[in-house]
DNA sequence: AAATATGTGTGCGATACCGTACAGACAGGT
DNA sequence: ACCTGTCTGTACGGTATCGCACACATATTT
């Protein structure tokens, strides 16, 4: 990659002020992020902070029999690694990256001592972690109450809105997992879509043709999410 | 009420330093929570930050239809109202009492100006706030992936450990609101639970009877959501 | 070209939970 | 003692989702 992106493609670097931007920027190191890695494993420590710029990341719960749920996105309008700042020195989810693309990182240490200066920086954060647990909640009633249709709608907008195109690279079995389902399921939801002539996929490449549609589909969920 | 309880018996206010506290201290007032009393309304602004000493409050999402879901549950180990100092002023859920006691509340304004001080206060709200965040994740998988069974005995070992006998005051009714079911799957989970000896109940009054074995039957989340 | 891996479609029966309806049990007030 | 409201028990059909099994199609590797 030698065209590096603006780091302030992402929102929260965006909102800093010029002097606080200026002082973070030599420390932020430019990522690539790959289709399906995890940055961080439930339980274990962060080194870094990261602020996606074109990928799009899930943060997920498992339990102990292996299976799991997603529970927030994050993409170019958030950053990963709140514990880092919250207190906790490890993070209770996974957090797997569910579109490829790059981002940029930032060192515990360094976030740590920003945080500190009880700066712009300090409250960009906690506004963005009370944000972040709006669409935790969101996400657990939608689970409980939603159908799958309903909850893939929700998903697929959730992405799209954190992408540039229409387009989305991403198998059904993947997308059961973070809804915590069977694959049968959406495999089942997604044909339904698909015979309405609101998307077309194949083989792990989803393209949304009608996004109005969709979105008559979709549960309240997604607007109070999206509203963040 | 004469006597007043101690401040101190919130765990979080016990752990603030001496000088904090005293700061603190006067501006701390008493409330008793009635069952069923509404702290916050969802979307509502907040007043006031609440700690629970004798009291349960439940943190409830609820969607348009009217059908609810809890997310978290606050006893004297923590506190109500993180959204006043994670700078929105409206908090997204429902804080309902679910079993009468006493508190103290503080001024918002008072709280913020303490949370300035980026003292030990600070640190331990953005502590138990992670905390938080872990119980709310852990909840939001257990919806999605165990049984009304398991989540009732969960339900009870939380509220169990927030209340210092083996009773507690709740109908079944507002157990299934709590759980995001319907009455009648409560009905028939505690019937079983009845049945085995390890429960009794009648009208609102529910008595654990046998909690080793009430823990036998509960699914993992319990046990991590009591770390905290 | 053949072999293998990966992603998708489909078709069961099993089951957990829902929605609804209603009956009985108990508490409190008049 | 009665009425009334609240809480609990039970039943029944309907449905969404599960768990499993297997066929098929399309990439990828050999």
């Amino acid at each position: 990659m030698n065209e590096l992106a603006d780091p302030k493609l992402n929102h929260l670097l965006a909102a800093l002020p010029a002097e606080e931007f200026a002082r973070l920027s030599p420390h932020l190191e430019p990522v690539t992020m790959k289709l399906g890695q995890v940055l961080y494993e439930s339980g274990g420590a962060l080194s870094h902070m990261y602020f996606p710029i074109t990928s799009i990341v899930s943060l997920l719960y498992v339990l102990e029999n292996g299976s799991s749920a997603e529970i927030a996105v994050v993409g170019n309008e958030g950053i990963l690694g709140i514990s880092l700042f919250m207190g906790g020195e490890t993070t209770p989810s996974r957090a797997v990256v569910q579109s490829e693309g790059i981002g940029y990182r930032l060192g515990s240490r360094r976030l740590k001592d920003e945080f500190k200066e009880f700066g712009p920086m300090m409250f960009l954060l906690l506004r963005y972690t009370q944000a972040l647990i709006t669409q935790m909640a969101q996400t657990a009633v939608c689970n409980r109450h939603h159908s799958v249709d309903q909850q893939l709608c929700r998903w697929l907008l959730l992405s799209l809105d954190r992408l540039s195109g229409d387009d989305l690279k991403m198998t059904q079995e993947l997308i059961a997992n973070m809804l915590g389902v069977r694959r049968e399921g959406v495999t089942e939801a997604a044909g339904k879509l698909r015979h309405a002539g609101i998307i077309s996929y194949s083989r792990g490449h989803i393209r949304v043709l009608d996004r109005p549609k969709l979105e008559r589909n979709v549960c309240e969920c997604y607007a109070v999410v999206k509203k963040e």
